[in-house]
DNA sequence: AAAAACCGTTATTAGATGTAACGATCCACC
DNA sequence: GGTGGATCGTTACATCTAATAACGGTTTTT
């Protein structure tokens, strides 16, 4: 094996290492104001289209129905959501924010732009515009939804 | 809110989105090859560091000793890696590689190729050195380890 | 009107992770 | 040279998370 002239040698797991960093480091700025990644994920589905039901935002986080009950429990346990009785049908609730909870939405937002500094400190911001062109193309070329994020369930542990 | 006219918004998130995805599909092409990422993160520092010790293994791959131990079992099991007696601490391990271990080592390279290849896709040869070169300066800059992934533990589901 | 599909919830199962404790051994120090 | 503290691998445990299946209540279909 020579020294590895590869410019592009470890790209994928480069891609991987980074970007658990990063999600790491998220959760760690979140858990002061009292959240999880998911709750962050939750509340901007629910401003950006108020008024669905739970199954609906499931599936627009690629999260369980069973998992979303803890977690709007939570949310709502703070005063952020409020689940109010769909008028179309009985069985189902329609998630809408609250004042409060476009304020903490806010803030997530907020402590987003703080960590996305931090993360991006090595690069210039032409650099940047590239990177998030680059991801872009990968998140389209890979079939991945924009915005939705593959959650990390069980997956193991370190790489090669 | 504008039309985001920001090119690197969500650029913390993006990074997020495709670490985990890749690192989501790396450990779907080793499954039919019976590793877990682990594994193979396991197999690459021993071939590197031969006859060291669990503990020490587990320093450089940032994973607690207890944890090691089944991996290392799994391991054993198929004959890729030898637990000798170190003679100079009987307490201790000295690990190696067997020939065994050595070709699924290889095996395990092939298979991260073509993961890459195909995360990669989107990106010319050219904006592959790039992206590799920025990942790198942000790996350097955060003080992340180079060749140790963060490892996905507890870290909540989704992101905003 | 009856059966099938659907919503949110709960219970259960299964898996993983970090902490603590154990026997055995090594090392430092008196 | 012996004693106490630290270290190595292991086991046991407590915690936490996530997916599956089942439930009551409701809607839709036929």
């Amino acid at each position: 094996m020579p020294s590895s002239p590869d410019p592009a040698a470890g790209l994928a797991f480069l891609l991987s290492q980074v970007g658990a960093h990063s999600s790491a480091r998220f959760a760690e700025r979140l858990e002061p104001l009292g959240f999880k990644p998911a709750h962050a994920g939750i509340l901007r589905v629910v401003r950006d289209a108020d008024g669905l039901s739970q199954q609906a935002l499931g599936e627009a986080l690629g999260v369980f129905p069973s998992r979303l009950v803890g977690l709007i429990d939570e949310i709502e346990g703070k005063g952020l959501i409020e689940r109010r009785n769909s008028p179309a049908d009985r069985r189902a609730y329609a998630l809408y924010l609250t004042a409060a909870g476009r304020d903490a939405l806010q803030a997530v937002g907020e402590t987003s732009r703080e960590h996305q500094a931090s993360i991006c400190a090595a690069m210039s911001d032409e650099e940047r515009a590239q990177l998030a062109d680059m991801l872009r193309r990968i998140v389209a070329e890979q079939g991945l939804a924009a915005g939705v994020h593959p959650g990390f369930g069980r997956m193991g542990g370190e790489p090669m």
